[in-house]
RNA sequence: GGUCCCAUAGCUCAAUUGGAUAGAGCAACUGCCUUCUAAGCAGUAGGUUCCAGGUUCGAGUCCUGGUGGGAUCACCA
């Protein structure tokens, strides 16, 4: 059993005891006591108040007297207000640390066991390359699904293409009106960026045109629908429905420039999706099952031939589902999309990575599939982030002020690359070995930085500053874990006896020990936790303080002392599995572990 | 206008989901590399948690009403 309900109950059994009230061990929360103060747990006895057993103080004084004594692990109490602090003894932390450092077991949650999961992220478009934003939404997916997997999930990652409708069509336009025979072979260009280049110029042609027009008398939204590519666009998207030949060959053609470029992206990245969804192929799917709906009454169609739902009960609107010629919309791909993970996957719970600005669009869509009594339908989320922005505002395209995910890469990898130019620890690197390494570190610098935020927030991104090496960043991690590793060189050195379990060391535990093993403590509940709340933020902040508390026992505790074999070996394991734990925290942040730096 | 989200140190963010004296990093200042990696450690300074009420043993966190910022409300996706 755990130690925090040990104590809880032990707790409870005691107030019943010694006031001979029965009360739910539940109301009494056991958490790690705050530095500053006395001992390693602490037990909250303000709860107990509504049963009148007197002062809070007074009544932690008494249970700390009755756990002291009952509870063999706990070596002395103190009781602040109605704060019960308790100190465990030595045993219990070398103990802990035997029974966990080579155990894998400890490194997994077994919550999941038996459900299968997707988790829908990316979802770009194929019209430009991967920008800021949708590196914050890959990064938190590619995370979730890891932690989900850790929690004993069956995960399966999947990305929705956005490959078909106007925006692609603009800059297949474009490219037909300006380039003709350029390729991203002829351009030397990356594919994403060779085919968002033609849809800028397609935004540039649609301005102009439109102004031309608004000299003329006509209002914006007139203007917009009149002008002479916007017609040739509309025109365009009748004969790709119609499946058009040439203009078919001429969309894949594009479209295949950018899932290229993409892949290549994603492979940088470290990031893999088990299966791709593309909208042309999935947009007529949700038809059948809104006609479904429309036969059990569910839905109502109008005079115009138009099918909506009545959502206003859950306090939306009315929504429409089919246009009155009877072709899908947005919403309606959903519910087809949704069908078809289910039958791919037979998963339980639903996951969808999508910007916070489609919060309303995911409420409809989730109350829609309730309202069809999908099975997958009480485990859908929403896991909602906020936008990037740049100091003085919104990304924008037309601005040129969007910060591209390879360009960035690339900025961050030559910062990297003077820092670690700089210091000698990498001397026995191969080229090889340096190039993998500054790719571990910029990427685990710039994951970090858009994990460790909550998602829910927006977030600011400062190109000058935002991503640094020092401090609350990856890099700081990465150097801890690599601290660990290099401990573990050194020791290889000296003859230390192996570590086990009931090992008596030399000297009582340090403070910062302590901390440090209270920390390894809490990293199932951290685990637990991030995948209860759909939250990768968590995990990041976990290890960060994990990697902490480990900086400060290096400072203030030697590792390798001649004269205490038994402290010696017993902080070796104790670095050792600090540094299998951040390890796979980091994995979970999509983070890879350097063993030097 | 309706709905939803956000507001914490100069800046970027935390706060174990209602618990102790609100914590980190950056920027500023002070110390520490001739035994394990200084991308580090230890310290100083920095706060009316947007405002006003309420709920209770206890509020940054919950409720009500404001203020400010953002998003959204298409036969677009």
């Amino acid at each position: 059993m755990d130690v925090t309900t040990n104590i809880q109950q032990a707790a409870a059994a005691a107030v019943k005891d010694h006031y001979g009230v029965e009360i739910d061990p539940q109301i009494l929360q056991v958490q790690e006591t705050r530095k500053d103060f006395e001992g390693d747990f602490t037990l909250v006895v303000f709860p107990l108040a509504k049963y009148r057993l007197g002062a809070p103080h007074i009544v932690g004084e008494a249970l700390g007297k009755l756990l002291v004594e009952r509870l063999d692990f706990i070596s002395s109490y103190n009781v602040i207000k109605g704060f019960l602090n308790l100190s465990l003894t030595d045993a219990f932390w070398v103990n802990f640390l035997s029974t966990s450092h080579q155990n894998p077991a400890f490194l997994q949650n077994t919550e999941g066991k038996g459900q299968s999961i997707v988790v829908e992220f990316c979802s770009p478009n194929t019209n430009k390359p991967l920008h800021l934003g949708h590196l914050r939404n890959i990064v938190l997916g590619n995370s979730l699904s890891h932690i989900l997997e850790a929690n004993g999930f069956e995960v399966h990652p999947v990305c929705l293409y956005n490959d078909r409708g106007t925006a692609i069509c603009k800059s297949m336009y474009a490219w037909q009106l300006a380039g003709k025979n350029d390729s991203p072979a002829s351009t030397g260009k990356k594919g994403d960026l060779f085919v968002g280049d033609y849809y800028v110029a397609f935004s540039d042609m649609l301005k102009k045109q439109k102004a031309e027009l608004m000299a003329q008398g006509m209002d914006e939204k007139a203007a917009e629908k009149a002008a002479e590519c916007s017609q040739a666009i509309n025109e365009m998207l009748i004969q790709w429905e119609a499946g058009d030949p040439g203009i078919r060959a001429l969309w894949k053609q594009m479209n295949d420039y950018v899932y290229e470029a993409h892949a290549n992206t994603f492979k940088r990245l470290g990031v893999t999706f088990e299966k791709f969804y593309y909208e042309s192929e999935e947009y007529e799917k949700g038809k059948d099952a809104v006609l479904k709906g429309l036969e059990e009454g569910l839905f109502y169609r109008k005079e115009d031939n138009s099918v909506w739902v009545d959502l206003e009960e859950a306090k939306l609107d009315q929504k429409l589902l089919l246009r009155s010629n009877g072709t899908s919309i947005y919403i309606t791909q959903d519910l087809g999309v949704a069908d078809q993970k289910h039958a791919d996957f037979n998963m339980q719970k639903s996951v969808y990575v999508v910007g916070s600005e489609q919060d309303y669009h995911f409420k409809v869509l989730f109350e829609l599939l309730k309202k069809m009594e999908k099975p997958y339908s009480d485990g859908l989320f929403h896991l909602s982030y906020g936008l990037v922005e740049l100091p003085d505002g919104r990304m924008k395209s037309r601005e040129g002020t969007v910060v591209e995910t390879d360009d960035l890469i690339e900025e961050v990898r030559e910062t990297v690359a003077k820092v670690t130019g700089e210091s000698e620890k990498i001397d026995g690197l191969s080229d090889e070995e340096l190039t993998v390494l500054l790719d571990q570190l910029a990427l685990g610098a710039i994951k970090f930085f858009l994990i460790k935020v909550d998602p829910r927030k927006g977030m600011i991104f400062n190109p000058e500053e935002s991503v640094q090496l020092q401090g609350h960043t990856g890099p700081y991690v990465q150097y801890a874990h690599a601290r660990t590793r290099s401990l573990i060189q050194k020791a290889a050195d000296n003859e230390l006896p192996a570590f086990q379990a009931g090992a008596q060391l030399e000297e009582p535990l340090h403070t910062s020990e302590r901390e440090l093993l209270l920390k390894l403590f809490g990293y199932k509940h951290a685990l637990a936790e991030a995948a209860r709340n759909y939250n990768p933020a968590e995990i990041a902040n976990y290890v960060y303080e994990l990697a902490q508390s480990y900086s400060s026992f290096f400072a203030n505790c030697r590792v390798i002392q001649q004269d205490k074999p038994h402290t010696s070996s017993f902080r070796l394991a104790l670095s050792t599995f600090t540094g299998v734990v951040m390890k796979a925290s980091l994995k979970l942040l999509g983070i890879e572990a350097p063993e030097k730096m």
